[in-house]
RNA sequence: GCGCGCGUAGCUCAGCUGGUUAGAGCGCUACCCUGAUAAGGUAGAGGUCCCAAGUUCGAAUCUUGGCGCGCGCACCA
């Protein structure tokens, strides 16, 4: 005996059951020592970080994660799955904070880096048990008890040597960088902080006047006229740049006469700006001049401070290459100068503004000793310094106005309007407006390796394909170096020491090279902290603020000491070195590293590809791409440089949007938490919904009313199946456990040992077919599996098991409930062969469906194979091979022909439908007319009228031999093949076809094969492949027209088919109410009709013996019924029947 | 502003290299079947395939330009 099951399927409480079961068996560890020493199939996690809630969208990555490992392994690879946290960075920082009550870097300080980054350590793990057990409850198998974790000391040290390695070949470097700066808390800001920033808001916009000097280098009375919206930058200002090929106007004003106003200035402006700045003004101006942007440049100006300009200072200096030029407050040729807005004059104050500085940096190369230096005059807390007194000690944006002011009372303030622009604020202090701003930090040369970078993204195979030239290509393509360093806390500390007094740097690639170092001192901060509280972690020898405490003997000035750099670094770096690091690589796990890379298949969402995609991307193209890397322990080998490295392919998933289409967001409800979804419908519903419902690149819209809707349709079908299996292989005694001793792992081969087992080849055509799907699914499933399109995938298997539910078992039922039991080789042989088919089909597909749906597929294999079996398989059905299906069993004739059946019977019902029959009434005959089948096709159809005849309930079924009675039929174009050859013909030879008559055409196709059109353009030749023959039902019959048949029923009732129709009518409705008495398919009734209609009665009198049969009535009378019988009066197309049913009990065996 | 993606039925989405009547599921309506039964089947209603121009014998599909939405960039990696 099958285990019994339950028609209404508890898929929660039944993964429940399961996860147990993996649990306790150990099933995932068993799934990897089975594989061991196979081929491997590589998986990298992209760690996630278990400071947030997991939400719906990591259900997704983790499905996706979770279903390739699972599919290669049972295709017979090892795929060992380590697990991987992400622990550093401001999002913990920030976390611990509002923990805290706290917000700016000052307040830590006073706070305590050592209490803070404790904090941070245990914060890191705030919501791990919600991320371990949504992990297990969705059926993602990954080892989390080896995870990496990204602040343990080995990863740390692993990520040492990636930047000593970096820094020894002169890749990782200190520069200046211009960021966007928050003055009230001390740090500059990441990417996604400044973009929560932005407000609308009104700042000043101010047109000021730059004099041009002449060349005694006094001021003129023409002027340059610049614009900014942050008048605090201009006693900054160093250049003022204009665009080389535009033209540009110098204007004057007039009066109303026209003639020029004595004294007025001239003003330097773009010419296609030239009439703007009037307007603005209300004036009136004339050109004077007109000048080419080029002939602007190397001219001197008055800058609008004199900040720096104190009396006597030189104001040349020597180029490189001889001559002598001015070094600030000259004007200069940028391509950014647009005529958008503005003047075309663009104030640069490199201190400022991310193209100044790079004004300032194209400067300086052009003269000897280094050119003009950065000119700064604001603190890093956002004030002015004594350099600009008239703004010392405040705010800069606060000194806006009184410099505007100033400018005015000097004659310089052109023009004052105000400005609405989006200008970004502090996310965490809105009303902190942040400020560019220049920071020492150190960079990554990525950009000098941009075409690696691009010749390895080349190699991806990403999905969807356009992120490689897309997405991901443009971003690499303008590739600028990697800032790295950040000024904050909780981060992998840089491993850069500097000597105290040359400046000299040096990394160090692991902490035991820093112990290692002479004179090295201050380890013992770490030791009595640890002294002092035993618990703290280990991990932390190597994370601020004890690693600052170590110093050691500089090598470059003897008696000087070495001193860690205070930077952290950006955490990108960390889980883009996870390829290596999460095996400690160089320092240890060599052997791991050198299997296991690079990963055969990543997955994240599209935010990665900025993120963990570029940053695994770049650092494995700099260490191990070209040369490779330039320092390695003794005996350690670099992986090899072919690309591409570290994955081949990665599916880059949709973003997730909530029920309403929105962001899914915590305060806006819009979204299901992921265990109401796993109560309500459990993991392998939700799993369906991501695999099946959508290519996994699409914006998924996560709504639990779809994945409600999504579980009928193959789910609960599949359970049906498998229940219909269960019930009646119980009934009939068929257990594979006693017919069969070595069961194998129950493939086709395995069960061909079976007692009572026949070759498919004998059995009916049915099984035939159901085993050719089967097969041809498998085949088809593993080839899109391969090529990671599980979409596709799951849809072969979704219409594999329509196939089985809706057409296998269907037409099977008959066979399922004849005589004579299938527990034996002596019992009924058709029977037990539809059994060993559905057995066989419903094993295969739940394989098929494993990694998919693991749950019920495992519950699937627990019963039907484990069940019965024992320890003589697989204990889980995630032990067993994937089918590939079996090349024997494909018959490509077999399905196709089914189909045409298939659409047959469905036409039949349409024409049924049309014409108000319903299936009970049985009908004289059905008729099809092929539009365009072979002949073989056709005399196979026609061999299978039982079949149509049964589906449709007539009694007669042939292909038809006067079809012209019923349809008309025309000849159409086949376009595709006809329209690369007549090109322009075509529609000439389209009307052509279409009016001549179709008759004559077949008969001159059937003579000579071809037919000549003679066109007004020319001469066609049609062959009879050319052209496609459309059969449409004539009016007046009960008709149905598909693309392949047209068919028709004989709507004409004869007495004795009515009569007919009756019974079945009535045998309805007693099982209608056998039903409502809720009896057992296997309970005897008395049954007795009334009925004051003659011809009804009459009716019931004929087919009284095949109602008895089927309604399993014991006793058939007519008349008042039984003594305690119940009684219901009907109607019957007409006719009022009462019926007694008086339930006897059961029987011992089915009818 | 720039880049990428998307726009197809009430909803969620397929639709490969251009081809004849644009599909599926769900929902709705009607009918049917029912010894898998809280399942199953058939049909109907519902579409200017975002708009416009172009290429072509032929465009949902290719090109260009708009419009709308999303994301990314604009700090930065």
């Amino acid at each position: 005996m099958f285990e019994p099951v339950r028609g209404k399927p508890d898929f929660p409480a039944n993964e429940l059951a399961i996860l147990a079961f993996w649990r306790d068996a150990l099933i995932y560890r068993k799934s990897l020592e089975q594989r061991a020493g196979e081929e491997r199939f590589v998986f990298f996690e992209g760690p996630p970080t278990a400071n947030g809630m997991p939400h719906p969208g990591h259900c997704l990555t983790r499905t996706i994660k979770d279903l390739y490992p699972r599919y290669q392994t049972m295709r017979g690879r090892l795929c060992e799955r380590k697990g991987g946290w992400d622990t550093h960075g401001l999002p913990v920082e920030v976390e611990v904070c509002k923990a805290l009550g706290i917000h700016s870097k000052a307040q830590i300080e006073e706070y305590g880096v050592e209490p803070f980054i404790h904090r941070c350590q245990e914060s890191v793990w705030r919501y791990m048990k919600e991320w371990e057990s949504l992990t297990e409850r969705i059926g993602f198998w990954i080892d989390l008890s080896e995870a990496y974790v990204t602040y343990h000391k080995a990863y740390v040290e692993s990520v040492w040597w990636a930047l000593a390695d970096l820094f020894d070949r002169g890749l990782l470097y200190r520069g200046h960088k211009i960021v966007w700066w928050w003055a009230q808390g001390g740090t500059a800001l990441s990417s996604g902080e400044v973009g929560q920033g932005y407000k609308e808001v009104a700042d000043p916009s101010v047109f000021v006047a730059f004099p041009l000097l002449d060349d005694a280098g006094k001021p003129t009375n023409r002027c340059l006229v610049a614009w900014t919206t942050t008048p605090w930058t201009l006693p900054a200002n160093q250049f003022a740049a204009v665009k080389a090929d535009l033209p540009y106007a110098v204007i004057r004003e007039t009066t109303a006469e026209g003639a020029f106003v004595d004294g007025a200035p001239e003003f330097v402006v773009a010419a296609a700006l030239a009439a703007s700045l009037p307007e603005k003004l209300k004036k009136t101006f004339a050109t004077v001049a007109t000048i080419a942007g080029r002939d602007l440049v190397g001219r001197s100006y008055l800058p609008p401070f004199d900040t720096y300009r104190p009396e006597g200072m030189p104001r040349e200096s020597p180029l490189v290459g001889g001559g002598r030029s001015p070094a600030a407050w000259r004007i200069v040729a940028a391509d950014f100068v647009t005529t958008d807005s503005g003047t075309g004059i663009v104030h640069v104050a490199p201190a400022f503004g991310e193209v100044d500085y790079g004004v300032l940096m194209a400067e300086q190369p052009r003269f000897e000793s280094g050119g003009p230096a950065l000119l700064n005059c604001v603190a890093p807390d956002g004030t002015f310094t004594d350099e600009f007194p008239m703004g010392s000690g405040r705010f800069v944006k606060e000194c806006d106005r009184d410099i505007t002011r100033d400018l005015k009372a000097r004659g310089l303030l052109v023009h004052q309007e105000q400005f609405v622009h989006d200008y970004p604020f502090c996310w965490r202090a809105d009303s902190d407006p942040l400020i560019q701003y220049p920071r020492a930090s150190w960079f990554i040369r990525t950009s000098q390796f941009r075409d690696a970078m691009l010749a390895n993204n080349a190699r991806i195979d990403w999905l969807p394909e356009h992120i490689k030239a897309g997405r991901f290509g443009n971003f690499l393509e303008t590739n600028v170096d990697w800032a790295l360093s950040r000024e904050r806390y909780w981060g992998t500390p840089l491993p850069i020491w500097v000597c105290e007094s040359t400046g000299r740097a040096e990394a160090v690639p692991s902490f035991a090279a820093v112990l290692a170092k002479p004179g090295v001192a201050g380890t013992e901060v770490f030791d009595r902290a640890k002294a002092a509280n035993p618990d703290l972690s280990d991990d932390l020898r190597v994370h601020k603020p004890y690693i600052d405490a170590v110093t050691y003997d500089s090598p470059f000035a003897p008696g000087s000491r070495m001193r860690r750099v205070t930077e952290v670094i950006d955490c990108w770096f960390d889980s883009g070195a996870m390829p290596f690091a999460q095996w400690g690589w160089p320092h240890t796990g060599r052997e791991d590293f050198a299997t296991q890379f690079p990963a055969h298949f990543i997955s994240e969402a599209i935010d990665q590809t900025r993120g963990w995609f570029y940053s695994q991307l770049a650092i494995s193209t700099l260490l191990f791409g070209g040369d490779g890397p330039g320092t390695l322990p003794e005996g350690v080998v670099a992986p090899a440089a072919d690309y591409p490295h570290p994955f081949r392919a990665c599916i880059v998933l949709g973003l997730m949007l909530g029920e309403d289409g929105q962001k899914m967001s915590k305060s806006k409800r819009n979204y299901k938490e992921p265990g109401v979804i796993f109560d309500a419908y459990g993991a392998d519903a939700l799993r369906w919904y991501f695999l099946a419902g959508q290519p996994p690149w699409t914006t998924i819209r996560y709504s639990e009313r779809t994945i409600r809707e999504s579980v009928p349709e193959f789910l609960i079908r599949l359970w049906n199946v498998y229940s219909f299996f269960v019930i009646y292989a119980n009934i009939d005694g068929f257990d594979p456990g006693t017919l069969l001793d070595e069961p194998g792992c129950l493939d086709h081969a395995d069960l061909a040992k079976a007692r009572g087992w026949r070759p498919v080849s004998k059995r009916s055509e049915l099984d035939r077919w159901m085993l050719a799907e089967l097969s041809a699914t498998a085949a088809g499933v593993v080839e899109k599996m391969d090529a990671f399109d599980h979409f596709a995938a799951a849809g072969m298997i979704s219409a594999l098991v329509d196939g089985v539910s809706n057409w296998f078992v269907r037409r099977s039922r008959d066979r399922f409930w004849g005589a004579g039991r299938a527990d034996s080789p002596q019992g009924n042989l058709d029977k037990l062969d539809a059994y060993w088919t559905l057995y066989e089909t419903l094993l295969g597909v739940a394989r098929l469906a494993a990694p998919f749906v693991p749950f019920v597929t495992e519950t699937i294999w627990r019963n039907l194979a484990v069940g019965r079996f024992g320890d003589k398989v697989a204990e889980s059905i995630h032990l067993t091979d994937y089918p590939r299906g079996e090349p024997g069993l494909l018959d490509a004739d077999l399905v196709r022909r089914m189909t045409l059946v298939r659409e047959v019977a469905s036409l039949g019902r349409a024409a049924r439908a049309s014409a108000k029959l319903k299936v009970r009434q049985p009908l004289s005959k059905v008729e099809v007319i092929l539009a365009d089948a072979s002949p073989d096709d056709a005399a196979w159809l026609a061999a299978h009228a039982d079949l149509v005849c049964d589906e449709l309930n007539v009694k007669q079924f042939e292909i038809c031999r006067e079809p012209d009675r019923y349809i008309t039929r025309s000849i159409l174009p086949d376009l595709k093949k006809l329209g690369p050859r007549l090109g322009k013909l075509l529609p000439q030879a389209r009307d052509a076809l279409t009016k001549a008559d179709a008759q004559t055409l077949l008969a001159a196709f059937a003579r000579d094969g071809r037919v000549e059109l003679s066109l007004p353009g020319g001469t066609a030749t049609v062959d009879r492949d050319d052209v496609l023959i459309r059969t449409t039902p004539r009016e007046g019959w009960a008709a149905a027209e598909g693309p392949r048949a047209v068919v028709v029923v004989a709507a004409g009732l004869t007495p004795e088919l009515v009569a007919e129709g009756l019974a079945r009518e009535v045998v309805h409705a007693v099982q209608t109410a056998r039903k409502g008495l809720d009896l057992e398919f296997t309970d005897t009734i008395a049954l007795a009709f009334e009925t004051a209609s003659a011809e009804l009665n009459s009716a019931l009198e004929q087919h009284r013996d095949s109602i008895a049969g089927e309604t399993l009535a014991a006793t058939l009378t007519f008349g008042a019924g039984p003594a305690g019988a119940t009684a219901e009066t009907i109607d019957v197309d007409g006719h009022p029947l009462t019926i007694h049913i008086l339930p006897l009990g059961r029987q011992g065996e089915r009818a």
